[in-house]
RNA sequence: GGAGGGGUGGGUGAGCGGCCGAAACCGCCGGUCUUGAAAACCGGUGAGCCUCCGGGCUCCGUGGGUUCGAAUCCCACCCCCUCCGCCA
């Protein structure tokens, strides 16, 4: 969410940058309703004061036992709280209606964020060689299958299409590889480790910024008016909603593992079989709560604990700058890291790093208490996957293999799994 | 799931129709004292909205209701605690 008294105050530049993600933009009607409230909250207030006096003359008055001028007082006063009623009530009507274009606006992009589409971003660097291979490398859902890690005719069985089954050492990797993960954040790079509950409410996801405008990406438990986790995002921004932090303990870095679970209503395509675009996926997620003045530079840092992940793998990969047209709704910058799959030819995100700035602080009212005192200000709110795994398998699988189907394990996992290869 | 108790400012917690944005304590900030610090003492210290920048209004879990007037009374919901039941 934007702050609507900067809206007001500079609505032309405040268009110009939301433009730049979205050229249909347009902050007039919000306006429009912004004047109206402020010239009602006038209106209500003045009779809210009148009420006020009134109704302490009337205490006054029977106090002085002029009972009879306090009943003259009260039919008036009567009056007066049935028309401010009313007020208020239009009041509530358009304060909510604001609030609602108010969620619909995305974040502000950040300067350094490239104008453009999907197909604009920037390398901003790679790692590593893409692996050589005098054979026609294989697309690991068909080395998984072969090598008896992965199932997904069974997954169908119980569930259903796009969800994965590991199974033998195929299990025993995706494990080692998630606790691996979130031990190398906790102890060399200081993230509290935390296991959250992987439902949560509309208030938590409204606050992430997946809720209004993603309610479809969603799996929804009606009975209980609850959601299926799709990134430990949505659940850890909201661990300090309607809190206040001390300015000393900023930044907050917390480090998740959740399952996710992802409707990807739509989305098809044969390029994206097996663990590349699946309805449930395991994550490592690196969240932060940070000042304003610190914010991108946590940012660079958080991407830099990502990138380790991939290093100690020996995984070939690139970084990319998302430009404006490709920015989450709540994001203000956003630095993708991109593993590459031989068996496809390609390279896909296995982490999405964004700095949020205020928006999803300001959704939830999370602040900070500036240090040596002062008024709250709203923190920033960072958010890194650090990595997903599915695809991180998929990279493992695809980089590492062998002309006969069989794949060299990094030594790193090796050592975790006590085995070095897969055949 | 059943019975009972409770949700008040950064924290603990008093208030149970008007004098309450709210006692007290803790914390925090400033001062006195001290070589410095601690202790002690004194003073200050919630958030948000509107503004003709004088000020005004709102907020005591959430939403309704009663009333001239609600933190206080009534109803519903949510959450927490205790006990019982069920259960990995």
């Amino acid at each position: 969410m934007l702050d609507l008294r900067s809206i007001r105050e500079d609505p032309e530049g405040v268009e110009a940058k939301l433009r730049r993600r979205d050229p249909t933009i347009r902050l007039a009607p919000l306006l429009e309703l912004d004047r109206e409230r402020r010239a009602l909250i006038r209106r209500v207030e003045d009779l809210r004061r009148e009420r006020k006096l009134g109704s302490e003359e009337v205490a006054r008055l029977q106090q002085a036992g002029h009972g009879e001028e306090a009943q003259t007082r009260i039919a008036t006063l009567k009056e007066l709280s049935a028309e401010l009623k009313a007020l208020e009530e239009r009041l509530a009507e358009l304060e909510e209606k604001l609030y609602q274009e108010l969620l619909k606006l995305p974040n502000l992009p950040h300067d350094s964020v490239p104008p453009g589409g999907k197909e604009e971003k920037v390398l901003l660097r790679s790692w590593g060689e893409p692996p050589r291979f005098d054979f026609e490398p294989k697309h690991h859902l068909e080395l998984g299958k072969k090598l008896g890690i992965l199932d997904f005719p069974r997954a169908a069985k119980l569930t259903g299409t796009r969800f994965p089954l590991y199974i033998g050492l195929g299990a025993r990797i995706e494990l080692a590889l998630i606790h691996w993960m979130f031990e190398l954040h906790v102890r060399e790079h200081g993230y509290v480790p935390v296991l959250p509950p992987i439902l949560a409410n509309p208030t938590s996801f409204l606050v992430s910024g997946q809720l209004p405008k993603f309610a479809a990406e969603l799996y929804y438990c009606p009975e209980d008016d609850l959601y299926l986790n799709p990134t430990a995002e949505s659940l850890l921004v909201n661990l300090h909603r309607d809190e206040i932090l001390s300015e000393e303990d900023l930044p907050l870095k917390y480090v998740a593992y959740t399952p996710c679970f992802r409707r990807e209503a739509g989305t098809y395509g044969e390029e994206q079989r097996g663990l590349i675009r699946v309805h449930q996926f395991n994550k490592v997620e690196l969240f932060y709560f940070t000042t304003p003045e610190r914010s991108y530079q946590d940012l660079e840092e958080l991407v830099g604990h990502a990138e380790r992940v991939l290093q100690a793998l020996g995984l070939h990969y690139r970084v990319t700058l998302l430009p404006c047209g490709d920015l989450a709704q709540q994001s203000a910058k956003t630095i993708d890291l991109e593993v590459w799959l031989p068996g496809q030819g390609r390279y896909y995100e296995v982490s999405s790093c964004s700095n949020c700035e205020a928006y999803q602080a300001r959704r939830g009212k999370i602040r900070f208490r500036p240090r040596g005192g002062g008024k709250p200000e709203f923190v920033h709110t960072l958010n890194g996957s650090g990595l997903a795994t599915s695809r991180l398998f998929a990279a493992i699988l695809e980089q590492n293999q062998r002309p006969d189907g069989s794949v060299a394990l990094p030594p790193l996992l090796a050592e975790l799994v006590g085995t070095e290869e897969l055949s």
